[in-house]
DNA sequence: CTGAAAGCGCTAACAA
DNA sequence: TTGTTAGCGCTTTCAG
């Protein structure tokens, strides 16, 4: 009934030789006879033999998986981050189990746990809030932890970004250049260091720069979803701005689509600056001006920073910031 | 050095139990008496004892894991369909093993192998081409497979889709029952059973239906990127057409804004109709007509399909079809 | 260069 | 209701 499994043993018989033999052949172990590994291999394909990755992980203490936690891969955001994960993964014989968190703090410890539960070697964490119990999580496994897109204010665990403080205010300057004075910031939730700490933060030093007063009303929090970027068009309105600095992709083009259809001419009477350049901003029309950010190389970094750690090697750095830019496309003048 | 982890031994000891009691606990068996079930549970709590799946796989030979084969995660309608999957998956207490195949053959083979290496208890796979390669690995391994949003002309494996024939047969009726005789079919290549087969086939059902002759130079396989679409707009114009049907989501805003770009008044000098419903026909302008499917739920429904093949119940139906609609926006008259 | 043997942490008969 | 005892398939000393 069962799939009769071939093991290292059958294989040990056939060659005549010690499993521990065919161990070392499998693993690639240089102390081995070329003529052993050679008839040790021939046996192997003539039996068709596939190690176990479960007997060894058990055995080895190591699983060569890592998890990685994602607030929803159906976000363009960060499923481009997750696939320079996999690409690296995958090079550097890492599978990747994933698992969809909602940014929802209590499903993440559960998440966080069942992958440990799991063994998995290291974790790659998204989310644009670390909470205090999945803190407390992190501190209190021996896993490796590297975050991708997502900052850890207290500097605590390992994180590949951009700088969002610098970043925003670039594009908020930009804004002030074409002669805006009311410029909206519109994003997640503050509550988010994201948004809160860093992205307002950015906002805030071009507006002080510029001596133009911060105006509260101008800040709009709500969700990462097209749908909140067309609701909010028309407080974004009321509020009289000219210009908004979009902390989403998605989130801009809903207000870019808001005010399009509210017969707005973008970019001359409003303009609009994303944040993530995920292929979303060259869909829209127009297309989007934004921060440039690579995407993929901050997961395909998180990733490779991880697996340093997995090996225990020397990090010179835990914080790790890629260079971003500015783009303007059809949503500014 | 190493986490000292703690055992299923160390929670015995200290309850004064055998580890059966203490696995039994663990694993909700009814066979114990309350008292020492309560016993256990607080040493387990006290010594905050986490069991280690990967002897529990190995002892029990199951993993609880199931490994997902999925060409892009970048693809809206394929991270749709992942969302699906992995959310009932949690809900029957399974992770999700998720790795990349860029719809290339040999990279497909290869990572189905490590998944079944890696004991995965079912697998779902994604991708428009069942090569004879990938098929003889499907055969070959007793690990139940479902396919979503992948069809089988074979219908040797489990798959979880919709009616492509009937769908873009009735699209094209749409476009027919505005006027259009020279609509042109894009989508990708036609050595792609879903396209060459079921999508080619449902197109010339519904000229032929109404009497209009089948042109070859209306049909353009190309890939499904947003890019390809823009690129292609001038050869589906110089053919004459008057209306697509297109058999991708990015695909088909590629062509709507090349068509928009070169000033094309859409939909009165030109009409498209797309064939996912992702969420990206609501955020171009217009927004897109389309053939809806619940993509979510395909892939719900596939991971609900592999639950039941991995609990080794009775599958009254192997291929599930389920319903589609056509939902008319603004790229139809 | 190769083999013997002791686990890795847990499940699952089988007894008691 | 509980304990004993074999393994699951592989890695890894330690000898030789």
């Amino acid at each position: 009934m069962d799939k009769q499994t071939i093991t290292i043993y059958d294989v040990a018989r056939e060659a005549s030789v010690s499993m521990a033999t065919v161990s070392r052949v499998v693993n690639g172990n240089p102390n081995v006879k070329p003529a052993t590994r050679k008839k040790v291999l021939e046996v192997i394909d003539r039996l068709d033999y596939r190690p176990n990755a479960v007997a060894r992980g058990l055995a080895s203490k190591k699983t060569t998986t890592v998890g990685v936690i994602i607030p929803d891969v159906t976000n363009i955001y960060f499923s481009s981050l997750a696939r320079g994960i996999d690409d690296v993964a995958t090079m550097y014989k890492y599978n990747i189990i994933l698992a969809n968190s909602d940014e929802n703090g209590q499903k993440e410890v559960q998440v966080l746990n069942t992958l440990l539960a799991k063994q998995v070697d290291g974790v790659i964490f998204m989310g644009n809030q670390i909470t205090d119990s999945i803190r407390a999580e992190f501190t209190r496994s021996k896993t490796p932890i590297v975050l991708a897109g997502s900052v850890d204010p207290e500097a605590q665990v390992a994180s590949v970004n951009i700088d969002y403080v610098e970043a925003i205010e670039e594009a908020t300057n930009t804004l002030i250049r074409h002669d805006n004075q009311k410029i909206a910031f519109v994003t997640g939730s503050l509550s988010e260091p994201i948004n809160g700490q860093y992205r307002l933060k950015g906002y805030k030093k071009a507006l002080a720069q510029a001596k133009i007063a911060y105006d509260p009303n101008l800040v709009f929090e709500t969700e990462y979803s097209y749908k909140a970027g067309e609701a909010i068009w028309d407080r974004v309105k009321a509020a009289g701005a000219t210009a908004a600095v979009i902390g989403d992709d998605e989130l801009a083009i809903g207000l870019l689509n808001g005010a399009g259809d509210d017969d707005v001419n973008i970019p001359n009477d409003f303009e609009l600056i994303t944040s993530n350049d995920s292929k979303l901003t060259e869909i829209s029309r127009p297309k989007m001006s934004s921060i440039t950010q690579p995407l993929y190389d901050i997961g395909a970094v998180a990733m490779r920073l991880l697996t340093k750690m997995m090996n225990k090697e020397e990090i010179d750095n835990q914080t790790i910031l890629l260079p971003y830019g500015i783009v303007e496309r059809g949503t500014t003048k």
